[in-house]
DNA sequence: GACCAGGTAAAACGATAGTTTTACCTTGTA
DNA sequence: TACAAGGTAAAACTATCGTTTTACCTGGTC
């Protein structure tokens, strides 16, 4: 793993374990196992690295996206959580966090949204064999949503209940 | 209103805008229009003050939703953005934020949390006139959970198009 | 064998954080 | 009139923040 590598994924990991303001930038070249300087060299800033940083989880994120069916991705997303941890939407914790006040971070995040529900509304359309309709996309957008809040306080088993619900509103559409 | 009163309120508005970190007893202080020392005699400290400012709001939220059907709950949840704002669970964002070094804020989250679906119980209850199944709950938490997540990127329709999905999951339920 | 890109360690920078201290002023009440 | 409660303004304290600087080391390349 080089060095870029390292970075990003070590920053990815603090952030979301202890938030963006609280992740100070010396702690994270020490977990990273580099100094400060080294550190800045490739970062360029603290806003930068966590704008790196979110680019790169979506694109590992939404690359296990590309699925057939609903069932599929809700499933893909309770192995994500028990592989990486259910602490909700890191996207949605920057923008929380940082948003309003770094315009990089806001766009990343908006940017992430939109690309997430583009696929979403791909497996839709790949189950239905049609182009779905709006509303459904954003029901199960929303469901995917709420599944991942609530998975960080209820555990993963929350992400199978939203998968049945989404199931029910897609059988739903079909008839 | 009290100083008691003017402190929270004012906190709890600028938690809600700019994030707990990032908003300083300095600026809240000038801001609620009161002196650092009155701050810190009446709030005590940082963390108790954003655990008293999470106690209050849960109140206030949960005050509104003792309602008889998911219906009334969606609309409520609209209303209740298009009045303070949608940006996000403010637990959810202060568990993401500093949940894990202050189990203070930890245990207001999850205590909130626990009241919120009890809520959601009660008002199936009414609308089916029977004890609801824990999945049929669980779903509408989820959906709530994930109209207030999606609010704050889609805007408040989000909400009612949640609503629509719960809705058709009650529906689905009762017969 | 000298060079230089790219790493290290450690200190320092100014800004800001949360919190406490000092000194003073107002106001209702005994 | 004197007192005590509770407010103000402003400075100070310590810690940490993001960032830069200084000085040094190492290993591959011409």
């Amino acid at each position: 793993m080089n060095i870029d590598e390292k970075l990003i994924s070590t920053a990815e990991a603090l952030f979301d374990c202890h938030g963006f303001n609280a992740t100070g930038m010396d702690r994270l070249a020490q977990a990273a196992g580099m100094s400060s300087r080294t550190l800045y060299k490739h970062a360029g800033s603290k806003n930068e690295l966590i704008a790196a940083v979110l680019m790169t989880r979506g694109q590992r994120f939404l690359q296990r996206l590309e699925l057939d069916s609903v069932e599929a991705l809700f499933d893909a997303l309770a192995r994500w959580m028990s592989e990486e941890g259910a602490r909700g939407c890191l996207f949605l914790r920057a923008q929380g966090e940082i948003g309003s006040a770094v315009p990089e971070v806001a766009e990343a995040v908006t940017a992430y949204k939109a690309r997430f529900s583009e696929t979403v509304r791909r497996i839709l359309a790949r189950q239905l064999g049609a182009g779905p309709d709006d509303e459904l996309v954003e029901q199960m957008v929303i469901l995917f949503e709420g599944a991942t809040a609530a998975a960080s306080y209820r555990g993963v088993a929350a992400v199978a209940t939203a998968g049945r619900a989404a199931t029910l509103l897609v059988e739903r559409a079909r008839a």
